[in-house]
DNA sequence: GGGGAGAGATGCCGC
DNA sequence: GCGGCATTTCTCCCC
């Protein structure tokens, strides 16, 4: 397979609206946003259906190069080399680069119409304080989850055991400084709005960072340590326990 | 080809540490930091020569299951279906994939050391800001850049024409709300530190939301519009003008 | 379409 | 390793 072929085989397959998947020695420019240059290497590029593309080095998570969906893909043959342009024009960014050789192609219909099903996320988590309040603290009355309320996008809002209004934060993810701000930033929309000056905050979290917790203590807030659901652990600890017998 | 064939051929592959990427009918489970289920369709596999592993719907640009380089993949062929099960982190997280046929497959020994060169982001902004600071107003002196101050991460640092301590902190993007309170996270911090009561705070970005710049004003802050800078632009521009005579 | 906030965020850098 | 923070963040939801 020469060179030159694969610019056939490319617009052909991005006719087809097929998933493409090559590996390939280039080098890449990107121009939008930001602005990026990448010299001669190895990469992995990936066309989908709906025409996103990703570039990938041959380490690492995230894609070095990269267009959403909806863009426009183009390659051609020039001077020995592919030249690939892609073009996102409602984004005003483009990626050209220059193929010197291909290493392996593929392309084929992918068919996929399913949603993943995730659990263990914040809002998971402040279902589970709504449904049960006393898990935030003995006493306390649940009255709003996560509702645009004229407060803003409150996690949990309710009442303390001695009737003080109290604005809950989630954080799936251990506590920073920006989950204190933005808790402030709550409890003090909720005083304005309410024209009273005691409103408490209560930061839930797996764990706070020493800085996080020190600033929450300081505006006179309250850290409990919660950790997300996640059901199928749930599950499989109830397999095992069966299995046991 | 028979699918258990792909058994052998993932894990030798995986052994020469090559990067793999094939497409496949599957279902997918994830438990770890959270957890997820993904009913049957086609997806894209990728594993790369770190042992990173994504994997792709045919559409969208995020990976709907992935893990991070280091993690452990094994595949057996069992019951007419081959299992695919990647694990990270002292078994803290897994992906579990059930394939029931494979589209198609490719592995290669890709090769990148290069890194990647990215001009625009909020640092080379604040770079700008620092070495041109009557781009932030005129008269301002700027003290110090994206240093590790005993105040935090405060991207540019000076005073103004009136000799007034004054915080600026840069936003590659929109400015939120999140911004406006890190900046006043910081005016408040310099204003403790060292025992003043008049700090100012300036926020620079491309552009601003309105209920930002509402909290701005209400703390007495400024706003003004910049945008990160752009070498490779501004170098197609220069290109376009001498094109031009 | 803009605004606001989460994400299995990830990645980088500094202490 | 934790902490603090940017990201061509992306994605979702709601107004």
């Amino acid at each position: 397979m020469q060179l030159e072929d694969y610019a056939v085989l490319i617009n052909d397959a991005l006719n087809r609206q097929e998933t493409i998947v090559f590996g390939c020695h280039c080098t890449i420019r990107y121009s939008g946003r930001a602005e990026s240059r990448l010299s001669h290497g190895d990469r992995l590029f990936i066309i989908k259906r709906d025409k996103a593309l990703l570039i990938h080095q041959p380490h690492g998570s995230m894609p070095i190069n990269y267009m959403k969906a909806g863009s426009t893909h183009s390659v051609v043959f020039l001077d020995g080399e592919l030249r690939f342009k892609a073009v996102n024009g409602a984004a005003k960014e483009s990626i050209e680069a220059t193929i010197s050789r291909v290493h392996f192609f593929n392309s084929a219909s992918l068919q996929d119409g399913e949603v993943i099903e995730l659990v263990g996320s914040e809002r998971d988590m402040s279902d589970m304080l709504y449904s049960n309040p006393e898990m935030i603290e003995e006493g306390f009355t649940a009255a709003s989850r996560e509702e645009q309320t004229k407060y803003g996008f409150i996690d949990v809002f309710g009442t303390d055991k001695n009737g003080v209004l109290t604005v809950v934060e989630c954080k799936r993810y251990g506590a920073d400084l920006s989950a204190v701000t933005q808790l402030r930033r709550y409890v003090e929309k909720v005083m304005v709005s309410k024209g009273i000056t005691k409103v408490r905050g209560i930061l839930a979290a797996p764990k706070i960072t020493e800085n996080a917790k020190k600033m929450l203590e300081d505006w006179g807030f309250t850290f409990i340590s919660v950790k997300p659901p996640k059901y199928l652990e749930d599950e499989n600890k109830r397999q095992a326990r069966l299995d046991g017998f």
